[in-house]
DNA sequence: GATGAATGAGGTTTCATTCAT
DNA sequence: AATGAATGAAACCTCATTCAT
């Protein structure tokens, strides 16, 4: 165990300056030179890492999504009623954090970039059945117990996947009728409305 | 009337091979040089009618914006009670025909380019002020003969179009989970349980 | 006739540049800009013709041995006994001014490129092909009136060739021992053993 | 004597893969790392035994001429009569198994890269110089018993050298009229018409 | 108005070479 | 001796933009 391979940490490192290049000059112009920059690097080692930039971006998106999932897990760790566990979880997609946003930042990337490219879809595809799942687990949880009301579950669970990503792109474009509090607002009369929810 | 503006005609066939170009190839991968074979025109004429790359995807994004509020316009002619327009409404908004599809792959594109971008932003808030308004005036006019009810209508409009918004970029990506049909029973559920409407 | 296209002439002048660079520089250190600067035009341009280095690289083959052809033309244009013309050709591809010496540089290039190369191959088998043509004609013609003599003239055409070609290396070469006066009459004595052809 | 020179072993692993790299990709595509993941070494090392690329080649182009010598010699140990031996040994130069096939690959490379180097014009001039006299001996051989004839036999020698080579490159190309076996009979009926050699 | 040739800055990628360990 | 990570110069190629005609 003389030298431990650097390589793990080098690629985090990088695939880490990817995604602030990306959030902060979005996948059009992201750069292997920027991305080399923020990480200190020469742009060389970049590709000793990563063969092409699309293997970089793509690997850069798969991580950011893993990364998204991760910060949720401690929603479920708590002991917490289901009605507000949806509450909370429903919370922590509101962009207001510099983290939230980003990871926002990346999700709208991918959806411009998965339109032309099968493997970005099939990334889209993977990191939604999980998203999908979470919200399903707790309002089916909810449902168990009585505190959230509705005929069709998983189609609550799939309408607030789609609310929340709705709201989250105008909350990002800074719209002057979708803010942070208004997102958080809608989000809320949906529970009400549709899984008969009060806290 | 010799003459009757070349200039408005070109403009047009640049614009719509624009938007030709940025659905297949996406906004990422434009090319001025592909602009000009879709059209037809030499590469140099495109600058002849636009300064710069940046204002043709500019003017394309406006265009085809404005093209999507005259598609429903249609809609609003027809004599209508208020619930049925609404659902012909929202059904317009389902990628299903190749027109709707392109209309939306290019409202990704903007997402993705406005993040970044001061003037994009200013065309996604005046084209959400206008669609939300559509909806709107629908809920309000429902609302006012008493086939569509709500606590608040305003909040029900927002959430419609964050719903479809967010329904339709999961068509788009091809999800297993969310394709027209099943869009189309969350828009009715959703206004089942929000806008109190049944058919 | 108001814009006769320049492309011909500009391929013609960038296939040129490149032949340039490559004797002077080498197949291996031949570089787009070096061809650029040689060509006097940007190196935008280049690409502008050609798609890739090696289409370049493949067309300036081609042209450089259609050349070579062309040069031996004047031989046959000219009314010489058999006898005569075949040593007037030999003479033709003796590496010892400035243009056979960089036209047998192409030749080298070629062949080390050819090994692992398809389409080199092909240009390769195209070219000997025809020059071995245009000597078995003459030998042929000889043999016909008696001044040219041999069992197997194809044979002698296909040594004759292979010979010049193996001397012409030497030559370029610098070899101390093969010089362009000795291969001159390596050739005339392989004529006189070979083809029995007396002056 | 504990560690007999691992120097001496390593270089000639390095200049074997070296070898191989350059038959296989051609002195053009020989990289550094290709020629390391060939000899299963550390692309580092690789520079500790070779100061430069260009080292590294011009001794792997000597080593290969000195082996193709070496691989001559047994025909010099035989007991044969001149003429049989000049044919054994015309024979083994004839691009038929793998060995001979590669170096005479060796060879082309070295003939283009030394058309602009010095040094390996002088590699050529040494290795030339040894294999003229290696045929030049037994052209004398068998001329001083009579089974050769010729006029000037150094001159047989040097054509032959020089058809050989010139044969050699058109069966490495693969051309369609002069294959290994029509290489062998030219060569043969040259020992005919210019040696007055018969089996 | 229109063309297409031309430019040149800048992007990704390659790779010989160096160096800390 | 040996590794493999790292560098950085330089290569090919792209493409928005300009311009002579």
């Amino acid at each position: 165990m003389s030298k431990p391979s650097v390589e793990f940490e080098r690629r985090q490192l990088i695939i880490s300056a990817t995604r602030q290049v990306m959030v902060t000059r979005g996948l059009n112009q992201l750069r292997i030179a920027d991305v080399a920059k923020a990480a200190k690097l020469s742009s060389g080692i970049i590709h000793y890492y990563f063969a092409t930039k699309e293997d970089l971006v793509r690997e850069t998106f798969e991580q950011s999504f893993d990364e998204s999932l991760r910060r949720r897990e401690k929603i479920f760790e708590r002991d917490l009623p289901a009605g507000q566990r949806l509450v909370a979880l429903i919370d922590s997609y509101i962009p207001r954090d510099e983290v939230t946003i980003e990871a926002w930042h990346v999700w709208l990337q991918l959806w411009a970039g998965a339109l032309r490219d099968e493997g970005l879809c099939r990334i889209n595809e993977i990191a939604y059945e999980k998203w999908r799942n979470l919200i399903s687990i707790v309002i089916l949880e909810g449902h168990a117990v009585g505190t959230l009301t509705s005929s069709d579950p998983e189609g609550a669970a799939n309408a607030l996947v789609a609310l929340i990503d709705g709201l989250a792109v105008q909350v990002l474009l800074q719209s002057p009728t979708i803010d942070a509090k208004m997102m958080s607002e809608i989000c809320t009369q949906f529970l009400r409305s549709s899984l008969d929810y009060h806290d």
